[in-house]
DNA sequence: CCACGACTAGGACGCCTGTCCTAGTACTGA
DNA sequence: TCAGTACTAGGACAGGCGTCCTAGTCGTGG
């Protein structure tokens, strides 16, 4: 509690960004030492273990996650806009996810794979989103639906996430983008006029 | 070259299902030869290093997916029915994806974040598949299009994949499967009396 | 001034890893 | 029968891992 950022804060960061890079297990406590810059030793007096790290890890993004959902809120007029915000995220953050996939997919199925007692907490930070689409979908005037329009729309982005990280084909990403905008175009406009049910 | 299935094989059976199930890193030289039930020592006569196995597992992965390929080309009567039994395959391995994920999309992550050189290889199985797709669809008369229409199943089918392994529900797969196969219908139809045009 | 807690550095520990060696067995062909 | 090859078991080896300990520094409050 004493820097202009603590060191606490800078291990997570440090883990935050190299669990994505490399995946929890590849990496090491030598290597988050080495990038934050202070002696392995020095861990133990912040994180007992490395699970403590990850939890702290996985907070830290519920928190950010959080925190960028709600500026979506205040930024986006209205709940159409801030869906189209979060389905641009392949785009907006483009050259991670080529290079490393989505955060949250990637370690969600790290920790399926090695059976860690984490993974629930992992999987928070899907619900979160999933709860924040079906909110959105919710203030469009969709009621048993919403929940369904909310899973179709993660599990696009995590499609495009997958392959963008196979194929490093930023035109793929951006045509399917521009599916999925057209998608919600034709529900709004259905529910709206509602003629077809697909 | 001696027993009925060779040793060779029994350890790259075993290594593959391993990969697949705790992830490249995480499977020891020790686990795969308890799971075969030969000595430790005794790998080294059939493969130098850990990432030699990684090489025949792809490889035995590439080679029973052109085999399952060749045989839908058998089974099926069209193009049509084939791209529906490659939509299929989230519900046909149900079971195995909500626990461990799709192995290629999640191995090829795992090489991708260990800066792998086998990474590539992995890739080569998206590829098969993705070319596999394109020549059902040109199959069903499309052209240019037919790549763009092979990724969007591709993508489609990884986003489900990811999804079911994260929550667990297999309501949301069957859900998501059908909404794939409804647009296929929509396209194929499309494609039959061009009208609109996404 | 002193005591105390927060924090840090450096290294020791036991364990497991991938790799590699050596001795021994079983089978094959001349 | 014998040589040679294919295969196997068991363990040695160095290195890296997560974990943990100890000694020491710094800054603050009594």
């Amino acid at each position: 509690m004493a820097g202009s950022t603590s060191t606490r804060a800078q291990i997570v960061d440090a883990a935050n960004r190299l669990f994505y890079e490399h995946g929890f297990e590849h990496t090491s406590f030598a290597a988050i030492a080495e990038a934050v810059g202070i002696s392995r030793g020095n861990f133990y007096h912040h994180f007992k273990t490395k699970d403590e790290i990850l939890i702290g890890v996985i907070e830290a993004r519920l928190h950010s996650t959080r925190a960028m959902l709600a500026e979506w809120e205040r930024d986006e007029p209205g709940p159409a806009e801030r869906v189209r915000r979060f389905v641009e995220i392949v785009i907006t953050n483009g050259a991670d996810i080529e290079n490393y996939g989505c955060p949250v997919g990637t370690l969600t199925n790290e920790l399926a794979k090695l059976d860690h007692p984490a993974r629930s907490q992992a999987v928070a930070v899907f619900e979160l989103f999933r709860t924040w689409l079906r909110e959105q979908f919710e203030a469009l005037g969709f009621t048993v639906e919403a929940d369904d329009l909310a899973m179709h729309v993660l599990a696009f982005s995590q499609g495009i996430a997958t392959l963008s990280n196979a194929f490093h084909d930023g035109e793929f990403v951006q045509r399917e983008v521009d599916r999925l905008h057209g998608w919600l175009d034709e529900r709004l406009a259905d529910h709206a006029s509602p003629r077809s049910r697909r």
